[in-house]
DNA sequence: TATATACCCATTGACGCCCATATATTCCCA
DNA sequence: TGGGAATATATGGGCGTCAATGGGTATATA
C-alpha cells in the first residue's frame, strides 16, 4: 500500500518523540525513509506531513514562476519558510516541533489520520470531532457530489 | 534535504558572528561548505543568500529578461554589483556585512527564512509580518495558482 | 599600530544513536 | 489447526555527539 489510510494514536514521550505509525513508514521510499516534512494544516488546527518527495515537486513548480514576481515570494515564503524537515530515528521516532503542537494543541498524544498523499496529526479529541463533523457533512450536504463519486465505476 | 527549508532565530554575537543555521550549511555542496554569497533583496528588506553555485542560475533569470529592457539593467545593476561573499568558519557562523544590516534593520537577532534554492535573512519582527502577509495574500487573492500548485496529485 | 577577521578552545543544551522491554503480530511446525 | 517461537512495533531511558554561542589569541591588512 502505497497511501497513508487508517488512524492511530501515539504517546508522546518525555523527549517528545512519537512514533510514526509503520503503516506510514512504509508508505515512505525506501530511498527517504529517515525524514519527513511537516507543516500547518491552512484549514484546520492540525499538523499535516509527508515524504520529501512531494516538497521537491512543489519546488520545482515554484521555480517555474517568473521569478521576480511577488507570485514567486508569496508562494516560496508561505510553503519553504513554513515547512519543517524532522528526522526519523531508527526507531521509527520523530520530534514535532514546539511551535507545530502549539498550532495543534498536541500535548501527550497525537492522532495520526491518513490523508492518501499525506497524513494529517490531531489531538487526539478534536481529530476525533473532526472526523464526524467531516462524516455529516458528508453525509447531510454533498450528496451531489456523492453521487458522482459512486455511481461511476471506480 | 537540498532545498533550504524552515524558519531558524539566531543571535549575533559582540563579534557581528551568526551560525548559518546547521540544515542550511548542508544544503551547500560539500565542496563549497566555507563560502556563501549574500546581497539585498530586492522586493523587500531583507537579504538574500545562497551558495556560490547559484550565481549561474541568477545570471540565467536576468539573461532571459528582455534585452534592452530599462529592467534588464536595473536587475542586473542591482543584483550583481550588491553582491558580496562571506566566508563561513569552522564553528559555521559568518559575519553580515554592515550595509547589509542597515537594509534589513537587523541588530542583535537574524531570522533564517528557507525559499528553496535560496535563503532570507529578516530582522525576526519583520520577517514574522512579512511571512502573515505572504499567506494573507496567497490565501485571499490567488486560488487559481494556488490550485496549481496543491491540487494535482505530486 | 589599530581595526577587523580567522582560528582555537570551552560551555550548554538539544538531538541522534544505542540498548532494553513489553505487547502485539506473524510465522512455523508438530 | 493449535500452540509456541520468532519478529515487529510502540515505548522508555542512558549517553555520546553536535549545534549554537561565548570568548581569548593569532594573523592580517591598511
Amino acid at each position: 500500500m502505497d497511501l497513508f489510510v487508517s488512524k492511530y494514536i501515539n504517546k508522546i514521550d518525555k523527549k517528545g518523540r512519537v512514533s510514526l505509525p509503520s503503516s506510514f513508514r512504509n508508505v515512505l521510499p525506501k530511498a527517504n525513509r529517515s525524514e519527513i516534512i511537516l507543516y500547518k494544516s491552512i484549514k484546520t488546527p492540525s499538523i499535516e506531513g509527508c515524504g520529501v518527495g512531494r516538497l521537491k515537486e512543489i519546488a520545482k513548480r515554484i521555480n517555474n514562476l517568473d521569478f521576480f514576481s511577488e507570485d514567486y515570494d508569496d508562494f516560496s515564503t508561505s510553503i519553504f519558510s513554513e515547512i519543517v524537515t524532522t528526522n526519523i530515528d531508527k526507531e521509527g521516532r520523530f520530534l514535532i516541533p514546539e511551535e507545530l503542537k502549539l498550532y495543534a494543541s498536541i500535548k501527550t498524544e497525537a492522532a495520526f489520520f491518513g490523508q492518501g498523499h499525506y497524513f494529517q496529526i490531531w489531538e487526539p479529541q478534536k481529530g476525533q470531532k473532526n472526523t464526524e463533523d467531516s462524516r455529516r457533512r458528508l453525509l447531510n450536504e454533498k450528496k451531489s457530489l456523492r453521487m458522482m463519486l459512486t455511481q461511476q465505476k471506480i
